[in-house]
DNA sequence: CTCTATGCAAAAACTTTGCAGGGAT
DNA sequence: ATCCCTGCAAAGTTTTTGCATAGAG
């Protein structure tokens, strides 16, 4: 299913801006705030955050607040965990979490907090 | 070691408000955010937060953004994980994980994400 | 044509900072 | 006496809301 076909299928209005968020989604695959790509799409950022909660509602995307007070959002496919970095704030995707955890149907997500690969070194 | 002793040993200065502060973190012992307490301190809220990042920073607490945007501070004692309701945004502590997860000296702290008890009823 | 989407500006929610006065050691 | 701590008010940061206009179906 492409973009347009996506948005149509929850009955979403195919607009531009729609358009745009979800190929930079599915372009990065990673967890996206608001501050990632500001510079990179051209529209203000209620219609962000209004296309956000469109999303997030149909179930295109899902979201958690990081420790930076920022709030991410990402495809809903897949299904791993998150390495939040302590010192910088940084977010990774851990694909290769034991996949068994997430069989419990009352887990829906994972977080780790520790230290980024970059900032274990630095230490 | 008591209150006191404790916030010595850091070099701080003993006053009422950290006294009373550490006093609630002890009794409670969950996660806190200004919020949750502020009716049953007498404080401004700079300095909840001027002392909770006094507390942080000399390892007597820690801390995490919740999904409410809110921060929540707690001892840092013991090891555990939070479950973080995805309906209600309530905060529980998991003492019954696998404890050998955090055997791993990278793991500073775990969160899953799910419904609560009382949320997983209602559905 | 109708109803949803968008942009702009203002508000909201939570936390931080500046500054002057007060208190612990 | 010296610094650190505190309260108050103002500013900062991220997200949300109101309203008028534009655009999709």
């Amino acid at each position: 299913m492409n973009t347009k076909e996506l948005i149509k299928s929850k009955s979403l209005k195919f607009t531009p801006a729609r358009e745009s968020l979800l190929e930079i989604f599915e372009k990065l695959s990673k967890p996206i705030s608001y501050e990632d790509i500001k510079d990179s799409i051209s529209m203000d950022k209620a219609t962000f955050y209004r296309n956000m909660s469109a999303f997030e509602k149909n179930g295109i995307l899902k979201s958690f607040e990081s420790n930076d007070k920022k709030r991410y959002y990402e495809l809903s496919g897949s299904m791993h965990a998150h390495l939040i970095c302590t010192k910088c704030n940084s977010i990774e995707c851990l694909h290769d979490i034991p996949q068994e955890l997430f069989n419990d149907p009352d887990i829906e997500g994972i977080t780790i907090h520790g230290k980024c690969k970059k900032c274990k070194q630095e230490n």
